[in-house]
DNA sequence: AACACGTGGTT
DNA sequence: TAACCAAGTGT
């Protein structure tokens, strides 16, 4: 090394120094972010919620509408779960807002302060329990995310595959021996360090090594190639699907439809929209779909098709104008609502991406 | 265990 | 640009 120092063995390296560093390093780079500013249990509950695979700017917006229509976790129980979802829409991953307002139904007298119990609630795993049971309630609860996955093992410079059953006993512990070594620290604290390091310092492509408190006792930095770590998990290739959507747009609104829960983009409006095979006929499969709702079509013109990439999918959607519609729509999946609707509410992206086509 | 589940930013 | 991946959970 060029460095010269001795250096304790990085798996050994105390517990105790790595969160005084930690604790350390948080107080002065703390990003100020509104759920820290007053971390209730009902602020750090929606904040988590929604920041479940989710990166904090794009959370923030949400969160300030949220908080602001709902100021409490009784206030948002008492809401329908069509306005919570409308709400959400844009953040993605709508399941999460169906599990919110079911774990504030479940709640709504206040949620329980332990990770054991938050971890019973809909929509709180491992991970989420562990936030909130430490962030807003002070328990010595451990908890792992992406960021704390790839910070730990970098710093001990173990290879552990989070979704094996070893790897995440390896990983809990480890963040475990922190929360227990963590003196004076906050038990919140000392998780937020590690996900802020995590998302700030020891980030994925180009760890910044040179700023990083723990660089000292990195197993990673003394390799030379930090960002070895974490060893990367084979993904399912990404299928192209496609479909065709149809605008159809009057004075009383646009044809939306409501698609059915638990699906993809459950419980959001979208124009009327099929899934059709490699080589199927956009325009007659469009047509059939309306039928399948009792509207009989004529389409006009064709705009220039949408692709939108979902996780797993990559959708190449064919649009058209309505040009004539016939009947009355009759609800039947994937909807189990169709309306003509003069606002945008409760739209997803692609949603808005086919209107704008 | 493996896959479904949105969207947007970064490289 | 295609690939990666972000404060994961439910099934």
């Amino acid at each position: 090394m060029t460095c010269g120092k001795n250096r304790t063995d990085p798996i050994e390296a105390d517990p105790a120094a790595i969160a005084d560093a930690l604790g350390t390093w948080y107080a002065a780079n703390a990003r100020a972010l509104p759920w820290r500013a007053d971390p209730t249990p009902y602020r750090v509950l929606l904040s988590e919620l929604m920041l479940q695979q989710t990166r904090v700017e794009t959370v923030l917006p949400y969160f300030a509408r949220f908080v602001r229509r709902w100021p409490t976790l009784a206030d948002l129980a008492a809401a329908d779960e069509v306005e919570v979802l409308e709400e959400w829409a844009g953040l993605g991953y709508y399941s999460r807002a169906r599990n919110l307002h079911r774990c504030a139904r479940a709640a709504a007298r206040g949620l329980p302060p332990t990770a054991a119990e938050l971890a019973l609630l809909p929509g709180i795993g491992p991970y989420t329990a562990g936030a909130i049971a430490s962030i807003a309630f002070g328990e010595a609860a451990a908890l792992v995310d992406g960021n704390v996955e790839r910070l730990l093992s970098r710093l001990d410079g173990r290879d552990l595959d989070p979704r094996s059953k070893e790897g995440k006993r390896a990983l809990w512990a480890r963040a475990g021996e922190l929360q227990r070594s963590r003196g004076a620290l906050r038990p919140g604290d000392l998780n937020q360090a590690l996900m802020e390091m995590g998302a700030t310092v020891c980030v994925p492509r180009k760890p910044r090594c040179h700023t990083c408190p723990l660089a000292g006792p990195c197993a990673a930095r003394a390799s030379g190639t930090p960002e070895r770590w974490p060893t990367p998990t084979r993904k399912a290739p990404v299928a192209a699907i496609r479909g065709a959507a149809g605008v159809f747009e009057t004075a009383a609104g646009r044809l939306l439809g409501r698609r059915v829960a638990g699906g993809l983009l459950g419980g959001l409006w979208e124009p009327i929209r099929v899934e059709i095979g490699e080589l199927t006929e956009p325009g007659p499969a469009l047509v059939a779909g309306f039928a399948a709702l009792g509207l009989t079509v004529r389409l006009g013109t064709r705009r220039p098709d949408v692709v939108h990439v979902f996780t797993h999918r990559r959708l190449t959607c064919a649009v058209f104008e309505v040009a004539q519609l016939v009947g009355e729509p009759v609800p039947a999946p994937p909807y189990e609502e169709v309306a003509f609707r003069g606002d945008l509410r409760g739209l997803s992206t692609l949603a808005r991406k086919i209107l704008e086509a």
